[in-house]
DNA sequence: TCTCGATATTAACCTAAGTATATATCATCA
DNA sequence: TGATGATATATACTTAGGTTAATATCGAGA
């Protein structure tokens, strides 16, 4: 599970071993705990293994934007690891299980065997990538784009991760954090999805979500996946 | 001026010989010039050693969204090092002296010199850190805040950078390319302007801006330089 | 089964920012 | 020195999305 997510970015032969030999603590959180507070130093590495998480940080007035979102599988903290105080924190969206590492111990990590440094690396890159998307997202499209290229985006995303059928999945948050992550109010996000639906570009049951026309879906969110690098080899 | 940039992040002794020591290619570019296309397959890696220059993403209807700026003294290429294929693209903004090392030698090393990789990968958490600040930026505050924001962030890299004097800068775009990195349109960043400068939170002439109340327009700004970095310890 | 708090939905109204267009200013260069 | 193109400024009007507040729905407990 730790290494899950090194595979996509460049596969390592038997470091994995490596990596799996950190020692690490399991925990289980409830929804919107704290994983790391913005001022904080951070002295943990945290990996989630089930259920969601996400970066947010606040406006002095106190207006929450949503940063990133990450799913069963990804690394939460590389982020920091070589800084020494966080910008932005990072909570658990759903009950949540959680790996953590000792930070010194993966730095020691990376900087021994090229190739998880490597990984780590390509990680990180793939991240700023996606932030860049979701600037591009939020300062160029309009809602209806905006909230249907968010949809395109998780929906590949655990797909990739083999987190879930193609047919759909199940939305980890309310309506109000979806407008949070996109820039949106929450009454807001509720006329475009029922929008979005309206036109039969996704169907919906509870947080429940599918699409049955996905490749017009896609078409409106002007999405394309070459920002996820998926095809990443490793070298 | 090349190790320059390496210096905000974690100093090396002597391997600045070894950076020193990379073959590079010196070129002027003029305002507008593309040095990596999105979908390029990155070759080299350009340093900025005067000018200006800016990351670009389009939208499918052709809106441009700038995604960072950047000032002399920065590399422009740390974010593609290690992927395949180029997500965004970055230009010049006025014309600039531009170093281009080659991405492999670079490649190589960082990763016989861990200081060195530790330096280039300290340079692309701070620039994750930043994309983040704007996505906040954009999906959370007005256009007033968000402007300010901006001039704020300009004039503390600037000053870092030891390119300006605190009194004030040029500013080296049109309000066209400020709504771009904005997600404003070029006549609401004129609107807004006018309104920072009636407020007397900003002076201009020309392009030229100083900042008559720094204190005021920070806290409209709620600017807090902290995702910056600044203090980043060599470790 | 009933209650409660969190979400979701809806409606009415408001405003920040977009659109469209005209005009003014400025630097460049023939 | 006058023409030209790029910016900047101004004005009128429109609209996407915000605000407020009321109502509906749902899941978890008691």
């Amino acid at each position: 599970m730790v290494r899950k997510l090194e595979t996509h970015a460049a596969l390592s032969e038997d470091d994995r071993r490596a990596l799996m030999a950190l020692p690490y603590t399991l925990r289980v959180y409830e929804p919107s705990s704290y994983l790391v507070r913005e001022g904080d130093a951070p002295e943990q590495c945290a990996v989630l293994l089930s259920g969601f998480a996400y970066r947010q940080k606040q406006t002095g007035s106190g207006m929450r934007q949503i940063v990133s979102l990450h799913i069963p599988g990804e690394p939460l903290d590389f982020q920091h690891l070589f800084l020494d105080v966080a910008d932005h924190n990072v909570q658990t969206l759903t009950r949540a299980e959680i790996a953590t590492i000792s930070r010194v111990a993966l730095r020691e990590l990376a900087r021994s065997r090229a190739s998880i440094g490597h990984a780590i690396f390509v990680n990180t890159l793939v991240e700023a990538s996606i932030f860049r998307e979701w600037i591009l997202n939020i300062g160029r499209r309009d809602a209806r784009s905006r909230l249907a290229h968010f949809l395109c985006e998780f929906a590949i995303r655990l797909d990739m991760q083999g987190v879930v059928d193609a047919s759909g999945y199940e939305l980890p948050m309310s309506q109000e954090q979806l407008g949070d992550a996109l820039g949106l109010t929450a009454v807001h996000v509720n006329r475009t999805i029922k929008s979005l639906e309206a036109d039969g570009l996704i169907s919906r049951n509870r947080r429940r979500i599918s699409f049955p026309r996905w490749e017009a879906l896609r078409e409106l969110a002007d999405f394309s996946s070459r920002y996820l690098h998926l095809t990443q080899q490793a070298s």
